[in-house]
DNA sequence: TGACTTTATAACTAAATGGTTATATTTAAC
DNA sequence: GTTAAATATAACCATTTAGTTATAAAGTCA
């Protein structure tokens, strides 16, 4: 039960107790690697099977569904299975404006105008 | 033998290379710490000293000194020395919408609609 | 059935990371 | 100068994690 009385700027807000904070570092976690980025913007062309994913991005296939698990149970990915072959695909699309979020920071804060898209 | 060999529907974003995709995910690496977060989060009420996030976080003063470095080292906080004390303050503000994203994505997904709320 | 394909998982290793204790550094006050 | 206070850093340890190899599981087709 939360007041919604807005305090001043200056107050300092309740703060959470840790197993928010772990729940919310747990997520920002899944983000957090550069393989399961990768995968991601691979997906933002459409569902990929696993087999597709491991021949574009260049990896195993052990690693590929290990890192394919975490996303899908941090509820980012969706799996359908036909035959043999399991399609993931983006299943959130929160996803989009969060990693906007970090490229504009770091090509707002990069020297050489580096410039990172994560976009389409 | 080759279940569906269709085209994907859309056509995939070029890939970054493997360096951009690491940076994004630096950034991301600075934020999946819940202490970090904590930091963070009590810093919304305006800047504080070293010594006052140890009393208020209650962890040890090296601990909250090496965060406050990575936080610093991102350029997401800013340092200011008065006599022997040092304050920090947040010092980019996307933080707030980029936590608001990951906790609207908790609370969509929580069973137990456990309202996370990292805004003040 | 049995061979083959695709994906998931288990076991292991190396590297990264958070927290700790101890120490160094910096500044103020005396 | 010396002492005290606040902060930064170094060294160390325990845990976590990404990637690997090997194997299991599940579906397809002869």
């Amino acid at each position: 039960m939360k007041e919604n009385s807005k305090p001043s700027p200056q107050t300092a807000p309740d703060a959470l107790d840790r197993q928010s904070y772990e729940m919310i570092a747990e997520l920002f976690k899944v983000f957090a690697d550069a393989s399961r980025l990768s995968i991601l913007h691979a997906l933002k062309g459409g569902p990929k099977s696993v087999g597709e994913l491991v021949e574009q991005l260049g990896s195993t296939q052990a690693n590929i569904s290990k890192h394919l698990r975490i996303l899908n149970d941090a509820n980012i990915l969706q799996r359908e299975k036909r035959g043999t072959s399991a399609f993931y695909s983006i299943d959130d699309e929160f996803i989009f404006p969060l990693c906007e979020l970090i490229c504009d920071k770091l090509n707002r804060d990069s020297q050489n105008r580096q410039v990172l898209d994560f976009s389409i």
